[in-house]
DNA sequence: ATGTTCGTGGTACGTTCGTATCACAATGAC
DNA sequence: GTCATTGTGATACGAACGTACCACGAACAT
């Protein structure tokens, strides 16, 4: 049986099923046995692949980020050959909610990995933790543009909006998660507060 | 050595060592054993007076919820004598940061207890999970309150900003709370949004 | 052809967890 | 003074967890 075997393929599959298990039962419950259970291989070959929990879990949050990364890429390009730089910071914003089960799959588990960072050292020393950084810093350019370009109302601090905004995306998000709002609701918000900051 | 003993008094005891065991260690990995050294008592003890870790969970978020809403309103009423209705919002959204140590907490045991609620149904079926609701009415009459009397930028929407707000403020504790932004920034942020709401 | 490495399975070990059981001392009721 | 109830301790139990160990078949190197 055994052939020559992709190892960075495997452990995505297999960081892949942790996120499956992991939405499904929650981070904190999910063992070795569920994830090799769901995908579909022997605790040991679990073992094989990842040391140990620890570096399965630190793999599963890379995994998970650069996913993620890739959506928010992947829209804010599809808005990208719009006319302004609003549709970019639409795209941006919204990318982050929970509409359909992919995102709220990543912001349940993101969540609960920001969580466990509070008290996991190793967690908190990862730097996909801080990841929202650059978000900060592309989000912050995108509306100095547009405020050179005369696009938004006079006196607003690109930088102070940005970080309010995603400050903003990211507690819409938590509260759809878990159930105290819906997505339309939170979409609305967040339309709401462009109209705001983009001149009439 | 077993004198009468007020139940009531003595759950609110183990609670609050729950509360603490959890902060150190994380909600997630706090057992009984250490909720019972942490509030000094006996493993026995602590199932004596919760049957069960559920139950004892729960009454822990009933605790956490009520000295939290002690806190906002202690906070609101405190700046209630000021002027006008500016003061008591920035008290509301000031009080959900994590800017001392209880606040900090308060906002990691939350913020895990709603990580569980996505996974967990007997918790989510709690109604301190959509507590906001009520922030988010109080704001909202707030918000009207002070545009009624002129105090807000025309063409503010009360509601809408309450939602936003509140969502901002969320958003900017889980940030303070994982090490990524400062207090002082995240409460400039709000302050800056504030100024943008009500009129100079 | 042979030996070494690689992928895989099965399983056992030690720990920890939540819970249950047994015993008993101190209290209040009568 | 007797007796049932209440509060407390110590400890045991079964399950689940992460990890370690052992065995073996297939593939590649030489």
């Amino acid at each position: 049986m055994p052939k020559r075997v992709d190892h960075a393929e495997r452990r995505t599959e297999i960081a892949q099923a942790l996120v499956r298990a992991a939405g499904r039962l929650g981070l904190h419950a999910v063992g070795m046995r569920d994830v090799a259970a769901e995908a579909g291989v022997s605790l040991r070959l679990v073992q094989y692949y990842f040391e140990s929990k620890e570096k399965l879990l630190l793999f599963g949050l890379r995994h998970l980020a650069g996913r993620f990364g890739e959506r928010v890429t992947a829209r804010v390009r599809a808005a990208g050959d719009s006319p302004g730089p609003r549709a970019v910071i639409e795209a941006l914003l919204m990318a982050a909610l929970p509409v359909d089960e992919e995102s709220r799959l990543f912001h349940h588990l993101y969540t609960s990995y920001a969580v466990l960072s509070v008290t996991d050292e190793t967690l908190a020393a990862q730097p996909f933790i801080k990841d929202p950084d650059a978000a900060e810093i592309t989000l912050t350019g995108l509306l100095q543009q547009a405020a050179d370009a005369g696009l938004l109302r006079p006196g607003t601090d690109p930088h102070a909006e940005a970080v309010g905004l995603l400050a903003m995306s990211a507690g819409l998000g938590t509260s759809v998660l878990v159930g105290q709002r819906d997505a339309e609701s939170a979409t609305a918000v967040l339309h709401y507060q462009l109209d705001r900051i983009f001149r009439p």
